[in-house]
DNA sequence: CCTACCGATCGGTAGG
DNA sequence: CCTACCGATCGGTAGG
């Protein structure tokens, strides 16, 4: 446990900055982290978070602070883990389609991995965004920005027909989102359904497949023979 | 106010049964589900919805009943809202294009006409649907029945390329849902992204027409000079 | 005896 | 980091 120094102390003898080092604070983060994507802010105790971290009510205040701080900590890790790798995995990138192609597959693989993301997320977005920071929102346009650097290349190259970014952002994201977090539902309308024999529900990765084959292949531009109907234009800003 | 029958009541002198035509129940519906849908289940208090009701909190216990009840009689009304709609509207629809055309228009203009219905859709999966019953599965039930009996119209007269109806449903609904509820986190994204001359962000209509151009022109098949390049097959299963 | 509630308060638990 | 608490407020129910 790593001994924090005097100047991280401070006032009502609460640390100042949270130690991102400390084993106790990565406890109480992990524990933070599931119990506000199973049970959103307003439904999670205080108490229950301490519990599940093995550590004391107090302690939390003592390492990071009230509800409200403890959930924005939480939710802006979410964002930033989509931010760093979208960034670090496709920096590389020149081809807008395979460009696309990895954003799908990194919101894929970032949803389905940890769950809690998209849940938090989805609660935060339900209940109109209230508790989302202004840093917090530097951060999606990060990851607002990588997509936009795909489309705006494969414009530019005529790769791509003309698309808003942050509708295709919206409807990549947001069905990968919905299809993560409703897997419970999924399961349970798959009896419904079929009593006897339930169907196999679709997976993320079927949402991720269905992307990268009908709507990543719908928005390039054909070879060039020029034969293929007209695509009507899907949105009209972003002029 | 109706005068209820003597078979109206029972145990603890509450009713047994919700008059819906009580305009006194109307009230305290139409509270509960805007307060749902603000706060989720958690977040909302009883003397909150009485308060916005204008009614005594013990007079909802009497109506309708506790706060897992009256919850689900408020989730239970949303989704029966499109069930009946789409039920509806689209009987006597033939043309699988046009029918998922009218899908897509039902849920835009359904979550955009009403936002307190995706946002406590949106908290419902986000917390595991635990709070889902079976009647409400079953209604669900019958909204994918609707886009399920274009899909196999489509698919068996040859206008439609074979895709799984649960990742339609979910690309479709699933999109329109998220775009419905972050309008506030997309309003606060702009001013985010351009200070000085913030863009339109794109609205549930974008999507929507989004879907009709791109996802459902995608899945048509082609007119018959069969030069359009192969589309990957969307999914596996439903064989 | 009933309907349609109200004022007051219960045992427990929340954030701090 | 914990013990020992507080003001207030939660969902639900009593009697009238």
């Amino acid at each position: 446990m790593a001994r924090p120094s005097k100047k991280n102390l401070l006032e009502n003898g609460r640390r100042t900055v949270i130690d991102y080092e400390s084993d106790t604070v990565r406890r109480i983060l992990d524990a933070a982290e599931s119990l506000f994507a199973a049970n959103c802010f307003a439904g999670t105790r205080m108490e229950e978070i301490a519990a599940a971290a093995g550590v004391n009510k107090a302690t939390i205040y003592y390492h990071i602070g009230d509800k409200e701080k403890l959930y924005d900590v939480v939710l802006t890790r979410h964002f930033a883990y989509f931010a760093d790798r979208l960034e670090r995995e496709l920096a590389d990138c020149r081809d807008p389609i395979e460009g696309l192609r990895g954003v799908i597959r990194i919101h894929a693989e970032g949803f389905s991995g940890n769950a809690n993301a998209p849940r938090t997320i989805a609660h935060e977005l339900a209940g109109g965004s209230r508790r989302t920071s202004p840093e917090l929102l530097a951060i999606y346009a990060r990851i607002h920005g990588v997509t936009d650097r795909f489309v705006r290349q494969g414009v530019a190259s005529g790769r791509l027909r003309p698309v808003d970014t942050a509708v295709l952002q919206m409807l990549l994201a947001g069905s990968l989102l919905v299809s993560t977090i409703n897997a419970p539902f999924r399961t349970r309308l798959a009896e419904t359904l079929d009593k006897d024999q339930p169907p196999p529900m679709p997976s993320v990765l079927d949402i991720a497949a269905f992307l990268d084959s009908v709507v990543i292949a719908a928005l390039e531009t054909e070879p060039s023979d020029g034969n293929s109907p007209p695509l009507a234009q899907p949105t009209m800003q972003n002029g």
